[in-house]
DNA sequence: GTGAAAGCGCTAACAA
DNA sequence: TTGTTAGCGCTTTCAC
């Protein structure tokens, strides 16, 4: 295999500790000395062992990403940010795929697999509330999302509640009143999922608006993919629910959902508007475009890797944990009547914005 | 942090050895003393060191990924297939992104970064032929993709003349004649590039059917994007070409095709048809629905694996740099005629099945 | 400013 | 069947 620094050392004719003050840029070091050494390691193609140094610092440099399904939009993005994310501080990132499978998710959790990570940044799907105690493990650990609450761990999420509030308000400002919602969900129902938490500011944001809820309006699939979203569309139309918008929970949903309106010839926006949530990729090339919650997941990517170092680089008694929210936005486009893009060339900006 | 073998060959009152021999399933290990180990790891919680063991053996049990961008759909897609496959090999995956710039892949196949993985996946898209040289690197490594041939190492590909003579047949065979080409390139544009590789067997196909080439109908742009492929439909709509079929070179310019089909008032596939490549996920969802070339992904990522497992375990004189092929299919949808899907709900299969 | 030597936690000869 | 021991390649006191 490569060489090592032992051989560096002999052909430097100087001692493996001076080889390690080299590449390490120990300040002291003589220059002379210090090419030689440089040279040496030229010559033969040196390379750090890294597990070696892992071993000596307790350290691997590599942190481990836990997520569904990259397959899924939403998770293949928040790992891009978080592997850029990562790299500015030149962490790798090791990602494991969970399918949003409890046990999977547990397993993840036990440490069996992801034994060389440093920490893990876990996005549960499938846990729930009542797993909270599970997350109470002996390695840093940050969670992404917003499936459980008062954990025993840093957690990065997003203002569910008053995203939601913000997307009915939106709504209701360009004169729709009867608001449907299209949202799923997986096994756990608790006060803490996706579900609860954006329904509640939907019924809110009417509440305020004093106009009475029509829960034969709020819809409930199973999966969080377009054939929910475009099935959900089809079965209130076939039992004559009149609505002029909906708001669907994600964007996969929201794209299932202009599928639908399409194949029971509904305009969007005309006769419907449609909202969506968080604002994948896709949603801008969709026709029509998609109007879309961003929830901040580069801002959420990154601060998720940020606490991790944090509690990576701590010593001694660990701080409490901490819940950090990320900015919100709401993505004006056609499909609540946003002037057409110009050209599909021009990504669509943000238009109306709506902080915490 | 946590307990060592040490600790538990202390409790159970054995030696660290015998804890190794449990620990590793060594066959000749008396039932009690076995059960004594596994009282005392169960007792302190004991996890093996992965650092300490990888140093031992040499290895780590982690694989490189090296791609541009997860948030293009087709390298998370193949992503996600890679982390499956390399799960059965007890692997975790490191999934590191280029950008598909080339200097960035460059330091990726320097190994700079990357250190503590086995050996790597490589999926270039900057790099072109005239960096071959450069993949004679001193760890395993398998190239994914077409970009570069004949090179010193493993390479899965597809097969990706043959798939585009078959594309361009099966668009003669529903009665087009006027067939154009919107594909993208990079940097570089060898022989090797899906660019070349696909538009050549386009040509062959015109050929062999005695249709004379139309260069006015053959588009390139600049990026393998939507915005690229909706671009170069207003651009031939604008100088007034005349064709009954696009066949685009990915899926994400398929996609931006039927956008700037509709944006000019063309029907699809009633005016003109549609072929994609790469059948990604969002292919079955677009409306209308795409057909697509699927170039065998999942094998794609199954046969890269097994191939860099065997580079892995190899010892002595290394065997000669194999290519593999993987199977491909046409799958057959509403953006060719095919009857329209019944729901969304049901996903679409493929209609047409073309192997090698 | 540089060297010698002791481990980090584990595996695998080699002994017993 | 189990114990002893020597490293894997690196970092890091502690001398010099």
């Amino acid at each position: 295999m490569g060489a090592t620094m032992h051989d560096v050392a002999l052909i430097a004719g100087v001692s493996v500790k001076t080889v390690s003050n080299v590449i390490n840029d120990y300040p002291h070091v003589r220059p002379v000395t210090r090419n030689r050494v440089l040279a040496a390691i030229a010559e033969l193609g040196y390379r750090p062992n890294l597990t070696a140094r892992g071993l000596r610092s307790g350290k691997t440099g590599i942190i481990g990403l836990a997520v569904p399904e990259l397959r899924e939009n939403y998770f293949a993005e928040l790992a891009d940010s978080v592997i850029r994310a990562a790299e500015k501080h030149g962490l790798g990132v090791l990602v494991e795929q969970t399918n949003g499978d409890r046990d999977t998710e547990r397993l993840v959790i036990s440490g069996a697999r992801m034994h060389f990570t440093d920490g893990i940044l876990f996005s549960p799907v499938g846990m729930g509330q009542a797993d909270a105690p599970l997350l109470d493990v002996p390695f840093p650990l940050v969670l992404l999302g917003e499936r459980i609450f008062n954990g025993p761990t840093d957690h990065v999420t997003m203002h569910n509640v008053s995203s939601a509030v913000a997307t009915v308000e939106h709504l209701l400002s360009i004169g729709r009143r009867r608001i449907a919602l299209v949202g799923a969900e997986g096994d756990d129902d608790s006060d803490a999922s996706s579900w609860s938490l954006r329904t509640r500011g939907y019924r809110r944001a009417l509440d305020q608006a004093g106009i009475p809820g029509n829960e034969r309006l709020v819809r409930r699939t199973s999966h969080w993919n377009r054939a929910g979203g475009a099935a959900a569309i089809h079965e209130m139309v076939a039992e004559g629910q009149e609505f002029d918008a909906v708001f669907a929970l994600n964007d996969a949903l929201a794209l299932g959902v202009l599928r639908g309106l399409q194949e029971v010839g509904l305009r969007v926006p005309e006769d419907v508007a449609v909202v969506g949530f968080d604002n994948v990729d896709e949603s801008q090339y969709a026709v029509p475009s998609l109007t879309t919650v961003d929830p901040g997941r580069e801002e959420i990517a990154a601060t998720a890797v940020e606490l991790l170092v944090e509690r990576i680089n701590e010593k001694g008694v660990k701080a409490p944990p901490r819940t950090v929210k990320a900015d919100f936005h709401i993505v004006s486009r056609e499909s609540t009547g946003a002037g057409p893009v110009p050209s599909p060339l021009v990504a669509a900006t943000p238009r109306v914005e709506l902080p915490t």
